[in-house]
DNA sequence: CCTACCGATCGGTAGG
DNA sequence: CCTACCGATCGGTAGG
């Protein structure tokens, strides 16, 4: 599956209606199929952690065979340019973090501060967990995207702001926050987007004890 | 002057104690020489503001010298390598902050408030204000600089941020700063160096509105 | 996914 | 600062 424009790691048959009708005597598992899926994420994961470290261009697609344990033509064989694999990279990123955050902010407490509390929580997740370098390297390595596929990206990251945007407004309206919203939440995602620059995952600071500090230095509760 | 590791635009004659001493004789005007410093400043501004737009190594020297009216290999007459440029970029952009910094502060009322209020103004000025692009290379492409300028430039940073920390302790013991010192710093500059990417002169916030507005954010005041 | 390879580009240099 | 150039590297490809 070279090259398939297809997101899930195995083909849809259902796009080839003749062979979605033939129930028994396809081989149960196509020759690669697996094999192939697991290696593509493998690319993303290891090419997106060297992006993350030393930037896009700074990374030779001979480092990522390396780390992959391929040799240096084999990436190609799963992503036709560089270029497609970040693109690959981020976009991943921002479906997973997307649906992760949905789920978060259905299962929070409605009242906004704890909607927020949700919301800061995981993104520190999204952005300083173990092995989630997807997101650090949207952030950070964007710019090597075509125009067309930033704005792609763009309307992900469209999608991932909007549950923020109520929030912060029932929260200006309460008092509890201080300035405009719009504003506000520019640079409140600056502050938490800035601790990938110096945050540390055996330092002092756990990630709920940023969550804390974040809600307490932005917000005023009574 | 090709490849001088001396800062000053004009060539420092004490350095040569016996030229020191030739009060009449030298030259007004050594050949190139004024022009060299227009030349090598004229360099580090077009340099800065490519690798702002596009990251150290998207741009190539042909591009720098393209954009300062040379030839492609004239750059390396005054600069040993492209890393070099960088590095001059970056700790000239650090000296002229820490200066201006520094004057700010000092002419600023004593409330740390007020003073507070003058680090942000004068932040926001050095990342988003015309023709500054030095401040943002060194957030945004420090990491392509060798392990020891790195390491140059972290004393660099550590002295910009020293007029932040008394400041902030002290707004933290009056109760307007609710978090711990330390983290909010970093909380805060990131808030204001994430700016950089999405900040559009043009557009409607002029630098005193992100100042009033950040200070709301950060502070509780009565 | 490997082998062997190509064309283009790039940082940098010698000599003037 | 220009001219002419080099060696290395890099993204990508053909064929298997």
């Amino acid at each position: 599956m070279p090259h398939s424009s297809v997101r899930s790691p195995l083909p849809s048959f259902s796009a080839r209606p003749e062979l979605a009708k033939r129930p028994r005597g396809r081989p149960r598992k196509l020759p690669g199929t697996e094999a192939e899926g697991n290696r593509r994420q493998e690319l993303m994961q290891v090419a997106a952690r060297l992006f993350r470290q030393r930037g896009f261009d700074a990374v030779t697609t001979r480092d990522i065979a390396a780390a992959a344990g391929m040799h240096s033509g084999s990436p190609f064989y799963h992503f036709e340019t560089k270029g497609v694999l970040l693109f690959a990279i981020i976009q991943a990123g921002m479906q997973a973090a997307i649906a992760s955050q949905e789920a978060v902010v259905r299962s929070a407490p409605a009242a906004p501060v704890d909607t927020l509390r949700a919301l800061v929580r995981h993104h520190y997740e999204v952005l300083l967990g173990p092995d989630s370098d997807f997101i650090p390297v949207m952030l950070y390595e964007g710019r090597c995207l075509s125009t067309q596929q930033q704005a792609a990206i763009t309307e992900l990251r469209k999608t991932y702001e909007a549950p923020w945007v109520p929030v912060l407004d029932a929260l200006a309206k309460d008092g509890a926050l201080a300035a405009d919203p719009a504003l506000a939440r520019l640079m409140i995602l600056g502050a938490l987007n800035w601790s990938v620059q110096w945050f540390k995952p055996h330092g002092p600071a756990s990630l709920s004890t940023l969550t804390d500090q974040a809600l307490s230095l932005f917000l005023r509760t009574p």
